[in-house]
DNA sequence: GAATAAAAAGACCTTATGGTCTTGTAACCC
DNA sequence: GGGTTACAAGACCATAAGGTCTTTTTATTC
């Protein structure tokens, strides 16, 4: 579906908004073993995202990524257009450069549902709601153990 | 959406069955052209799509490429696994391994939807029907120059 | 202010994707 | 059967994606 990067930024953000619910503030090592990602990679998606504003770093002893409260929620559909452009919402299944009502390609007409749903979902699911998500489901244990248990090697 | 290769297959896979309904044959530098596909690139594709039995080759002068119409109609989902694998269709939005009713993914209820929808498009859609679909365009004109107007340089 | 803990930066490597080119080989036609 | 046409095969190259590692900087704590 998405690539590696997005894969990894999704998961990142979202594991790191699970615990700062908690009141945590994961580090890189903690966050790459939880969401199963190469520990480096994950380090540097990271700092990808900060530098891109959407998340927040501290340094040091006691550091590490949390999300500044003050900022509106994430829609993911920001975060995998940061990684992977616009395009990937809205190019043609067909690869056609022009594709839409006036010049259609032959898949156009039973694509553009779709293509909309996927928008809608991307832009109303935000990194909060899916962190919520995930809480939600984690009563009687600790959301670390729970995104543990879900999280594929 | 797709990579380059699949839909450089699909497109020319779609232009050879479209020139077939018209007695045409054509070759690899004809449907490079009219597809927007490097030539080398397509014709190393349509070799293994030969070899893979999708679609047949006759070589030497009035050679080219052409469907046996005795075979079943090729639904585009076998052409897109066969290039991209079946995890192209079933792969879960947020990269677990496990994702599935029993253990979801915090985006799998929204996604199954759109995924099964996917799937039945791909399923049900053929190099064939699309090949009509856009001879059904053509009238007045010749195939050649309908494709060519709507396939991106 | 020294020790320590953690992120930032960036060099570097590996593999997959996308693309080019040359040579071989089969079919057809005169 | 020789010339021509067109696919087959495979070597080769460029770029991007995915991943690793070392060094630097910043912050905290004692």
């Amino acid at each position: 579906m998405f690539n590696k990067e997005t894969e990894y930024a999704l998961r990142g953000l979202v594991y790191i908004k699970l615990q700062n619910l908690n009141e945590r503030r994961p580090g890189v090592t903690e966050i790459s073993k939880e969401i199963g990602a190469p520990h480096f990679f994950t380090a540097k998606i990271l700092q990808k995202l900060v530098r891109a504003g959407f998340v927040e770093s501290l340094k040091g002893k006691g550091g590490g990524f949390y999300f500044d409260i003050s900022k509106p929620e994430l829609p993911i559909r920001n975060l995998i257009a940061s990684i992977e452009g616009e395009k990937s919402f809205t190019g043609c299944a067909f690869g056609l450069k022009q594709c839409d009502e006036n010049q259609p390609c032959p898949m156009h007409e039973r694509f553009a549902p779709i293509r909309e749903a996927i928008r809608n979902l991307v832009d109303t699911e935000t990194v909060q709601t899916l962190a919520l998500k995930l809480q939600a489901k984690g009563t009687g244990k600790t959301a670390l153990d729970l995104i543990n248990k879900i999280t594929a090697k």
